[in-house]
DNA sequence: TATTGTTATACTCTATAACTATA
DNA sequence: TATAGTTATAGAGTATAACAATA
């Protein structure tokens, strides 16, 4: 009993994966003249807040491990984009620096064309049960 | 005028990469232990429909450098899943071995398992949207 | 004793540049 | 002169292991 060969355009893993790397090599495309990287932005954004953010918060936030923050944050710093703010004699808060804030406006304001010509790729009638699914398959994962 | 802060999980991009990070992450566990990759078996089931395909032809279709698949064909071949077939001076048809056409097979069953794992974690009502909308973020990307 | 930050290292996927040989 | 295959290298986003210092 042989199995069915399986058509790759058929598996929805697939064409996450294809749509994932399509998708963010536009996005890195766009972002890479202001000389940042799809992760420095998101982090930025999350720094953005307000509150006290730690490098660890920010890995279990990205549920990424806490290691791949500091080369990251290390970049940053170097730019003058972020610095540390000691919240005790262990833990660090990251700011945006002022030059950080300027930057991350004209990110977003890039991000928010990526986004807004994403979903104008999407058929309408698909449109608005993507973000959903999306988050299905992360959220708790 | 300072633009509005962004959240994250209102980006369908955020999401998507997210996603894509998530269920690769799973399905390359699950591929793992027959040593396999994921760009492995993707290119075994190129291989595996029984036409003439080249290394060019695989990059071609996966949307990736031909460059990339010389170390893969390379595994493949030292672990005697395919093997190569002189089309003419120039061209190389990559077959199957027949050990490559079983670990497929066991391949493909842990596939369907992990896809079919992956529509039941997206909520009924936007199951059916995810693959077309997936398909034309990538499709003549 | 759990957590923070860190160093060092490695893996996966993809890219660019440049070359040889053949169609 | 366009295409196939290749080598060498690099970049981006992860991961693991192990450690010191602090809460």
């Amino acid at each position: 009993m042989t199995s069915q060969p399986i058509r790759l355009d058929t598996l929805p893993g697939y064409a996450l994966r294809r749509a994932a790397n399509a998708m963010m090599a536009e996005l890195g495309e766009r972002l890479a003249p202001m000389g940042l990287r799809i992760s420095d932005v998101t982090a930025m954004i999350l720094i953005s807040t307000g509150s006290d953010v730690t490098a660890s918060d920010l890995a279990r936030m990205l549920d990424i491990k806490r290691t791949n923050m500091v080369p990251l944050l290390k970049r940053l710093e170097d730019a003058d984009l972020v610095h540390r703010r000691a919240l005790d004699g262990k833990s660090q808060a990251i700011d945006l620096t002022e030059a950080g804030s300027k930057v991350l406006e004209q990110a977003q304001a890039e991000i928010e064309t990526f986004e807004a010509g994403l979903l104008q790729r999407v058929p309408e009638e698909h449109r608005e049960h993507l973000l959903p699914a999306l988050q299905a398959l992360y959220h708790a994962a």
